[in-house]
RNA sequence: CGGGAAGUAGCGCAGCUCGGCAGCGCACGUGCUUUGGGAGCACGAGGUCGGGGGUUCAAAUCCCCCCUUCCCGACCA
């Protein structure tokens, strides 16, 4: 039952923790996983968060199909051709061939623009700022749990604006008012903010916005996308409008979206040799009481003393844990296993004094209080806990991110796979494959916050015009 | 789709080379003893050996075909 070290074969820990912890197994068909209670419990409190920030940026949600006709995606060039390898086709129904092939929707651009362009005759129709939670199929060569799944879950936010600055303002609104927030506030998972360079552009889109993160075996991955679609779906689905000069005009368009992947980006960002590490935001069960006896009297009066502790934890996720065919040291590997930021321990000793002794899944340590301040000092525990799991994140990022100052140091760096290289770029796409060519690493994106960039292009020595984070991707 | 490994009880595996009663550990059921870091003993239940075909008196084992999973690539949220 002990779990591989994450230093000897992570791939090896990150399936059994996903196994170990019962948050998913594989299903039958290829590539597909089912999502067990608390691996679902931790996506609905993802969801929770990610929504509520959705509508506080002032969108609605609705639901399109999962079918789509699959001419639609024929309709927007690239569109089909980053795609159509991976998308699934139902061609039989009702014991017959279909006349026209359904496809299972890989993302709802063509769908939902094909029906805006009924929705959408004035710029007083304009703006429409929708977002719905559903599953897509990618047929993916690979999969990985949570990471890249035949099927998986997410939310897609597909937005129609009347001009390209409003449509751009609402791609960045939504990449950090809703994502990087998230990941911050939430996840508690630091996250690089930035440009896609072309080749990782998503199809169809003139501009991508990606949040990368640091994974703790090195590798970066790619937590969540917001596109800047141009008027590129405007024009393949028709969907035109009268302006306010009234001149007939093509809708710009924004979508972005966060999957089930992020539920692995919690697993491989925050998780130790011990298992999974949750902060509060997320976690099924926050508080976890592991009562500890010998007899039936001291079975009662502990557990007596333990529901106590809990009702007076008011707005705290708690759980007794009063299986008696456990004994507590398998419920502790078992939680710390699951996640929970914090295990009260109560047993005959600690009430004969009148303490609780009190594990914390951050740091692996224990303390003692005394029962009556453990109402008060459980919530600042729990945020101690989530404000730690970012410090120690964001520090083992810094500890792996390196700027190089030659190819030799990027390429050697990037070979090793063990974080994010830094460094100037001259925006061609040659030398950005060289790199690929050289290291398999990637421009993971570019960075936002950056004005005038000096110096050179790491590769080629030539000015630089971006600076670049580089890494081994997921 | 290319390279590698593997499918045997819920999980992890041995058995296969050299064909001959389908096993081990954990988990599971019952009982007793236990309970402050993954309990012990006893008894017990659980199997189309991934699927199909072939060779043979006899196939988990040998041969052929197929499927699936995992790892490494190319693709990707």
């Amino acid at each position: 039952m002990a779990l591989p070290k994450q230093a000897d074969d992570f791939p090896a820990w990150y399936q059994a923790v996903v196994r170990d912890a019962q948050m998913a197994e594989s299903s039958l068909a290829r590539g597909t996983m089912v999502i067990k209670p608390w691996g679902y419990a931790i996506w609905e409190a993802i969801q929770r968060a990610v929504d509520d920030r959705i509508k506080a940026t002032g969108h609605e949600n609705l639901y399109f199909p999962t079918l789509i006709p699959e001419r639609l995606l024929q309709q927007e060039a690239e569109h089909v051709e980053g795609f159509a390898p991976e998308v699934a086709v139902v061609t039989h129904a009702g014991g017959e061939q279909l006349a026209e092939p359904l496809i299972l929707r890989p993302t709802s651009e063509t769908i939902i623009w094909d029906t805006y362009s009924k929705w959408v005759q004035s710029y007083r129709d304009l703006p429409l700022l929708y977002n719905q939670w559903a599953n897509v199929f990618r047929w993916e060569m690979r999969p990985r749990v949570f990471l890249r799944t035949t099927e998986f879950l997410w939310q897609e936010g597909h937005t129609a604006h009347e001009t390209g600055e409003e449509a751009m303002a609402e791609t960045l609104r939504v990449l950090h008012e809703v994502y990087v927030d998230t990941a911050r506030e939430v996840l508690r998972m630091p996250v690089i903010p930035g440009r896609k360079s072309a080749a990782e552009r998503f199809p169809g889109a003139v501009e991508t916005f990606t949040m990368e993160a640091l994974m703790r075996d090195g590798k970066a991955l790619q937590a969540g996308t917001s596109h800047y679609l141009g008027q590129n779906f405007a024009q393949a689905y028709d969907v035109t409008f009268q302006g306010r000069t009234g001149e007939v005009e093509y809708a710009y368009a924004s979508s972005w979206g966060v999957s089930t992947r992020l539920i692995g980006a919690v697993i491989m960002a925050h998780g130790d040799d011990k298992g999974l590490r949750l902060p509060s935001t997320i976690a099924p069960v926050q508080v976890v009481i592991v009562p500890i006896y010998k007899t039936d009297d001291e079975r009662a009066s502990v557990l007596e003393v333990a529901n106590g502790i809990a009702r007076g934890l008011d707005g705290v996720k708690v759980k007794v844990d009063d299986r008696d065919e456990y004994r507590p040291g398998y419920k502790f590997n078992e939680w710390e296993l699951k996640g929970v930021p914090v295990r009260i321990e109560l047993g005959p000793r600690d009430i004969t004094a009148g303490n609780v002794t009190v594990a914390r899944r951050d740091l692996l340590t224990k303390e003692t209080w005394t029962i009556e301040s453990a109402a008060a000092r459980v919530r600042p525990l729990l945020d101690e806990i989530d404000t730690n799991l970012y410090t120690q994140a964001l520090e083992f990022r810094e500890e792996h991110t390196a700027r190089p100052e030659t190819y030799e140091e990027l390429r050697d760096f990037l070979k090793a796979g063990t974080g994010f290289a830094i460094a100037g770029w001259d925006g061609d796409p040659e030398t950005e494959a060289k790199v690929k060519a050289d290291t398999k690493a990637t421009i993971r994106c570019l960075r936002l916050e950056t004005g005038g960039v000096e110096g050179t292009c790491i590769v080629s020595g030539k000015p630089a015009v971006e600076e670049a984070v580089f890494a081994q991707a997921y």
